[in-house]
DNA sequence: GAGTGGTCTAGACCACTCC
DNA sequence: GAGTGGTCTAGACCACTCG
């Protein structure tokens, strides 16, 4: 293992470290065991008092620690016997990679770039009232952009913004990379939560001639609605993408669930 | 608000009732008095401390609770501010129900049907080995089932099972509707994680002519990896469903995500 | 029966937000 | 400055698993 077991925590028994939480510092540290093979796929963690009595730490902040890795999905437990390791820690999506397609694009080492098709000024429509929860007669700022991965075409992406959002946007220089990086710096604005839906659709007209793709090939669509911290529906967007360009991955457990592109 | 604070709970501080834990009884209470409107959404729920009075229990199991919601995406919690009410709590999908079109059918009230189209034993392949983690020269064993949903034929799987679970799987009768079901019921083979990857995919030959389309017309493809408690990998599987007929909904936030069939 | 994880108690200090 | 959530301590009993 590792982690400096016989560090001299002091008097002072609970002092949190700027920033870092200790049990996230143990979490990394057994992340970082298992990733060196210290402990094998299928064998046994030690026990949650050894591990305790090892990084100096009350129980209970081990306990937090191995629940942000069963969350993960690199372990698992049952009562009464040890906690088995599951498999090599995945890097798993943060939140802004899986909701911005340019900060997924960057993580990746990929080049995400944009173009806007069309900004305009629209009353909201029915959908629009009850996605972005709006009274009659609001407007919303309507956007189609196309999306290119390494020059590659590869998504069409229509939002609608509610209003207070929209006139943030508006200002946008149309050949911005990342919407949301913008709005974060520039307005403050940052989505907190985002409900996601999978399905799959023909191309339509304008993807056909916007992505050169032939009209019904097959394309995987993603429909998105982003959130507030408050829970106030900031945006709602159809992006579809071109076939085999890209896929969604889900990773499931009986605890918990990770998503990651690929 | 309910859970009747006053409960007298003896001198025995923490006995654990049976099956069912104090924290997951609270957070129970305080999701049905967001859904019967008591906590309007975007209000502010009252501070730990008081809640920890009006259960009678520790600070720490209330914390417990709240974590609980927060995962679910129902609450959104800010260091030195009131945790924020963000909405009615969503019937999230259980492990089951995600992994078994069975399972997830019959709770939304509709009529799953398979049929079983063939079933051979064959020579892993390179892909079979990689997925399964098996050495040269083991067997699988392939199964294409096409499900019906309310009668209509939707989609076609086709699973590779390592041969400890295959065998199992032949003896299960043709018309068996929950092949998951009549595992953990009979030979005791429960799934405990999986992997899943979604992407869209042109219907090739044998898909049009199971599902009666068109060859070429979009589907949903999904990609399926399913684990035993240990990490050995059980099955891998590939499912195609006819556009439009299912969409996967993921709900994502900062702090976890949740998943549920629509 | 020994050991393990799951639950719970009853406190504490700190970083942060809001007034 | 008062109050809140985030983190941590140092214990406890119980249900469960395994040898």
């Amino acid at each position: 293992m590792e982690g400096e077991p016989g560090r001299a925590v002091e008097a002072r028994p609970h002092t949190v470290r700027l920033g870092v939480a200790r049990y996230h510092d143990i979490a990394e540290a057994i992340r970082g065991a298992i990733t060196r093979g210290l402990y094998a796929r299928g064998s046994q963690l030690p026990s949650e008092r050894v591990l305790s009595e090892e990084f100096a730490v009350a129980p209970g902040t081990i306990r937090q620690a191995l629940g942000e890795l069963e969350t993960e999905g690199v372990l698992a437990s049952r009562r009464g016997s040890r906690r088995t390791v599951i498999g090599e820690p995945r890097s798993a999506v943060t939140f802004e990679e899986f909701r911005s397609f340019a900060q997924w694009a960057s993580s990746r080492g990929r080049v995400p770039a944009g173009q806007v098709i069309s900004g305009v000024w629209q009353n909201a429509s029915p959908l629009d009232r009850e996605a972005l929860r709006l009274p009659i007669a609001a407007r919303v700022f309507c956007v189609v952009r196309v999306r290119l991965l390494d020059g590659d075409a590869i998504m069409v992406e229509r939002t609608r913004y509610r209003d207070s959002v929209g006139a943030e946007v508006e200002r946008i220089p149309s050949d911005c990379p990342s919407v949301t990086a913008w709005l974060a710096a520039t307005a403050k604005i940052t989505f907190s939560r985002a409900e996601h839906q999978f399905s799959a659709c023909p191309a339509g007209a304008e993807d056909a001639r916007l992505l050169d793709v032939r009209r019904g090939s097959p394309m995987l669509m993603h429909k998105r609605m982003s959130f507030s911290r408050d829970g106030v529906p900031l945006e709602w967007s159809v992006d579809r993408y071109v076939a085999d360009t890209i896929s969604l991955v889900v990773d499931n457990s009986l605890n918990a669930n990770a998503l990651r592109w690929k």
